[in-house]
Order: structure tokens, then sequence, then C-alpha cells
DNA sequence: TGCAAGTAGTCAATAGACTTGACTATCATG
DNA sequence: CATGATAGTCAAGTCTATTGACTACTTGCA
């Protein structure tokens, strides 16, 4: 037995929900989180992009059909520029980005999909938007617009913690 | 210079939104999920709970002020049960949870907060309570039930696809 | 011009969390 | 009491992110 465990049993009793009351927020928040991810997930997974990286979905869509600066897909991803580097360097190396350096600054570099890229984009964002019609069909255009202003809420509220 | 760059230009114009549109639901969830996960981590450092892990608040949640089996904690938090394992024996190691056997099952564990871990928990809480009920400030009520209600959809559109 | 300071990005080492595969101990069923 | 299932751990490896230090380039100012 490994675990060392004193000997004093617990004392209180599992509380049941009465009531179907709604989860915190942020459970909520965690959750579906989640199911997106685990959807987009499986969507690239059956369109042969398997060896996308979790973060990668959110370069892709960053990137859309056009092209960003490094530096600006760094910033949106909310990583240190070290990880973010490491990213780009594997969706270069598996063939969904391509650098291209900035002719007018040395240090800066371009970012655009590939071919590759762009049908892995389309898989993600065709699968997202899938998902938000069929929420958009439980829960009608009206309750969508308001949840999305709640998310845009939170995320204000976030970002005035520095 | 080390990235390896072809020498062909981009071709394509960076786009900017002419309107500003709501995102898609994937980005905003992220987004919010993240501002809440910042929100919580900051009110615990700043209580003196900088060593709970990323994943310590969903179980200091699920524990509330009671106890709970370990497989449930496990099967709550959608990671392998090593994975699940791990974070209890650092929770366990770091004071913020104790582990009982099972009088009836010699197999099972139930767990339990320490002082410590009650502690943390409220921070966990209130600094939750906090944003959300911030957010029902400006949502209002409604708005807030709806997003929950949104959310939830998107939960279960997410658990349909296995 | 030329130097100082700031910015873009990389390198190297590491830490942290999760995964798979194999294993032990206990319980339940016949 | 033997077989199979379940709870949980051990061990090793992977993957992602972090920190600290560094190079290369640009900008601004004298």
């Amino acid at each position: 037995m490994t675990p060392s465990n004193s000997e004093r049993p617990p004392e209180h009793e599992l509380r049941e929900p009465d009531e179907p009351q709604q989860p915190p927020l942020s459970v909520l928040l965690r959750n579906a989180r989640r199911a997106v991810a685990d959807h987009v997930r499986l969507a690239l997974d059956e369109a042969g992009f398997a060896d996308l990286p979790p973060n990668g979905p959110f370069v892709l869509s960053a990137l859309a059909f056009g092209q960003a600066p490094h530096s600006e897909v760094i910033s949106r991803l909310g990583v240190s520029k070290q990880a973010a580097g490491q990213l780009v360097e594997t969706l270069v190396g598996r063939g969904y980005l391509e650098r291209f350096p900035d002719p007018a600054d040395g240090r800066r570099f371009t970012l655009a999909l590939t071919v590759r890229g762009e049908r892995a984009g389309t898989v993600v964002r065709s699968a997202a938007a899938q998902l938000e019609a069929a929420v958009e069909d439980i829960a009608g255009a009206d309750g969508l617009r308001t949840a999305k202003q709640v998310l845009e809420a939170v995320i204000e509220m976030g970002a005035m913690d520095e």
C-alpha cells in the first residue's frame, strides 16, 4: 500500500443536488471548451490531419486564408514567444505553414498557409461552424448572440486583472 | 539565419475586419476559459496557493466542502486515471488533500480536503463567483442564464461524437 | 556616421502534465 | 476457490510550455 493514509475516517456526506441548478460558469466554460476542441480534433483525425498539434487549429484559424506576421500569431496565441516559435516550427515541418522573410524588416517573418494548411484550416473552420450551427438550432440566433456577448464580457473582465 | 525560407514572397493582403463581427464560438470559448483560469490563478497566487497545479482548482471544486471517491474525481476530470492519480498525489503532497481508504472496499480511496485545501477551495470559488457576478452585472441575470444554457448545449453536442 | 537601446526571433535546458503499457491488490461471481 | 473484472499504482516516454541567455536587425539620437 503506497499512499500514506491516516486512520481517521472522513465525516461528511456526499452532497447530492436537490435541484437541477446550473453549474458555475467556470465549469461550463471548461467543459464547453473541451467539447469544441474534441469535436474539431475528431474532424481533423478523420480528414488525415492527426499530426496537427493541439494549438494548431488556433494558428490555422488565425491565418485563415491569408497571412500574418509571426509576432501577431504569437501575441494572439497567448503563450511565450519561444513556445509559439516551437509550434510554428512544428507546423512548418509538417507541411502546414511556410515562413517568409519580411522584406522591410530583416528580423521579422511572415507566416502563410500551405495548401495542406489551408485544407486543414477548412476542416477546422467547418467543424467549428457545424457545431456552432447546431447550437444555434437549439438556442436560437438570439440565444447564441447573447451567449457570445457574455463570453466577450468574460474575456474583458479577465483582461482587467492585467 | 536558422529558419529555412523559400525565396518567393507571399501574395495576399492581411485582411482587416470591416465590421465588428462576433468571433467564432470556438475562439470565444478558448479565450473566455483562459480569462477565468487566469483570474482564479491570480487570486490563488495572492492568497499563498501558488503551488496549486493548473487542474487543482477543478479538483478542489469537485470536492467542495465534502468528500468524494477517487474514481469519481477521475471521471469528472476527463483525463486518464494515471494523470489523475499523479495530480491527487501532488495535491496530497502539498497539503491540499487527504486520502482515506474505503472501509467497505479495500481497492478504493476517498478524497477529502484538508484545512488548507478548503481554504484554497474557498479562494477558487469566490474568485469564480466574483467574476460571474461581474458578468451578471453587465449581461443581466437572463443573459447569464441564456449563456449557460448555450454552454450546456455545446457540451451536450460534443458528447454526441462519442 | 555611428553608437545605444529596443525589438524579433532562436537556442538550450528544463519542468510539468499527460499518455501508454504493464502490473498489484482487491472484490465479485460461479 | 478460481476466474474475471475493477481500483489504483509504477515506470517510461512524449509533448508542450517555461526560463534564461543569446544573435541579428532596426530605430533613434547625438
